[in-house]
DNA sequence: ACCCAGGGTCATA
DNA sequence: TATGACCATGGG
């Protein structure tokens, strides 16, 4: 069992993905915020709100006071936080000369200077990194962690960036590894949904052998 | 009535 | 560096 045997498995089962759910890189950035330990379907529905207020863009966000911001955001959670980080993340990025400047950073400047915004942290900042820039990063959520300590392929405490390390060193040999990893992320989140959702509780959910039928 | 979700920050030891 | 409290809605 590898990554990319793993990885081979969820495509043939799955196929291909399309991600991130999105029509502009500034929407997946605004939803990699909001799905901070957020189920989706409650994302989308701020977003919704966001959108029928004309209020998806930074310069509108940064405009708008924060009760009436936490109010459209209300159905994701953490709507006071959410509210925060977020005009705390649309001023940095207009700061910074919006998307136009941003995408001409290196990816590694890009990554540091995504992380020292406040409530942006190492997987929102992947997250936006490889469906919003389109850089090779590999991005490590709850259910990657989950997935690949039930596989044995990782021991499951390792931190964020040495598991990023690992996982994307196991995987340099693959071309397009831009794709390879827009899609493995994906997958994993789609297993997740799928298969996993009586997780933590479902020890045997996983890619293994036995488990033919990606069941639980 | 619980459990959990595509995390991150901050205070403490 | 490593835990723990906290944030909060909506679906199962």
């Amino acid at each position: 069992m590898s990554f990319k045997k793993t990885f081979n498995t969820l495509f043939r089962h799955y196929g291909p993905q399309d991600w991130w759910p999105g029509d502009s890189p500034f929407e997946i950035m605004v939803g990699a915020v909001l799905t901070q330990n957020t189920a989706w379907t409650n994302v989308e529905k701020a977003i919704v709100n966001l959108l029928e207020n004309e209020a998806l863009d930074a310069e509108v966000i940064v405009a708008t006071k924060m009760e009436q911001l936490a109010l459209w955001l209300k159905p994701s959670g953490y709507f006071n936080i959410k509210a925060k980080r977020l005009k705390n993340f649309c001023q940095w990025y207009l700061e910074q000369g919006a998307y136009e400047q941003l995408s001409t950073w290196p990816t590694r400047e890009l990554r540091q200077a995504l992380l020292s915004v406040n409530g942006v942290g190492p997987e929102t900042a992947d997250d936006m990194l490889l469906y919003a820039f389109d850089r090779p990063v590999f991005v490590i959520d709850a259910y990657t962690r989950r997935l690949f300590s039930r596989l044995g392929l990782i021991e499951g405490s390792e931190t964020y960036e040495a598991l990023r390390q690992s996982i994307e060193s196991g995987l340099r040999r693959e071309s397009q590894r831009l794709v390879l990893f827009n899609e493995y992320h994906a997958l994993i989140v789609r297993h997740a949904k799928e298969y996993c959702k009586t997780t933590p509780r479902c020890e045997a959910c996983c890619l293994n052998k036995k488990c033919k039928a990606f069941r639980c």
